[in-house]
DNA sequence: ATACATTTACGAAAATTTTTCTAAATGAAA
DNA sequence: TTTCATTTAGAAAAATTTTCGTAAATGTAT
């Protein structure tokens, strides 16, 4: 769908805190409440926002070791890639996975306690999936900058 | 703060979706509307709920190309990491920033429309930053798995 | 076990927000 | 210009959030 720069206000500020009301919205971007409902209402239509969700203190939960783990596998068929997927999906400690070009294969995003989780995640579940070549993993020293809002 | 076993399966409920009505989590839960909102309240002031936010579809936004850039800094003086980093943060194209063990000191995640804006910004900004030393840029193939909830 | 303090839960009422409806304004196409 | 479709606004209705008073449950110290 086409956006005009009021559409764009309105996603950075959602991006921002979803959880404002019309009101406050329509405050901001100079538009009266039943505008910004009728404005989001069709950008949910559009699937334009895909979800509304909590951000979590990591910290806090005991989930403050990240990792970035570096994955070749040991064959490229389509069987291997599809299995392989399946079962990195599965795993909770992976909270993102990514098929990348370059030197490995997979880039995954792990987040556990500590490096003793980190461990027991290493021998427990990655490296006993099927079709894991090698793995090179690094480990967040600083989270230098984390959002999930893009530019518009 | 210390979670129950409500505590955590509403906080899995928000971090799906975080506009569900009180009642809903009510039902789903099995306790009453004000016993989930003082619940709620309390996960807020504690600031383990960080932040409610939308998440966009990026590639009706035009931005569906992803790629990671590993680098290396040509210094490693707190005052060439200080300079970085605030750099480096304040680039619109790059969502994440994560100082790193391993090979490479910094893993950025940066998203922009294609190869060819890629391009610009690795002539434009990437390597024209203070203190870059080499980069290596791996491409998004396929979003595997692509979350925000932790397990809890 | 009893007494006390604290936390948690509930239902009802109040305050606020979302949603719907109708009409006016705006814009695009014939 | 006229027509049609879309967007906006304000008011009313519906639903939700928030507050409040009170009761039940939990935990701690004596």
């Amino acid at each position: 769908m086409k956006l005009d720069s009021i559409d764009k206000k309105l996603l950075e500020e959602l991006q921002r805190d979803c959880k404002q009301t019309n009101k406050e919205l329509s405050a901001k971007l100079n538009l009266s409440v039943t505008a910004i409902y009728e404005r989001i209402k069709k950008l949910e239509r559009s699937h334009l926002i895909k979800q509304y969700v909590a951000l979590l203190d990591k910290k806090q939960l005991d989930l403050g070791f990240m990792v970035f783990c570096h994955i070749k596998l040991t064959q490229h068929s389509e069987k291997h890639i599809v299995e392989f997927e399946a079962e990195a999906t599965k795993l909770q400690e992976v909270l993102e996975c990514f098929h990348v070009s370059g030197e490995y294969d997979y880039l995954l995003k792990v987040v556990v306690k500590d490096m003793q989780h980190f461990r027991e995640f290493m021998m427990n579940k990655l490296t006993s999936l099927q079709h894991i070549g090698s793995t090179q993993s690094s480990f967040s020293i600083n989270e230098v900058k984390n959002t999930t809002a893009v530019s518009l």
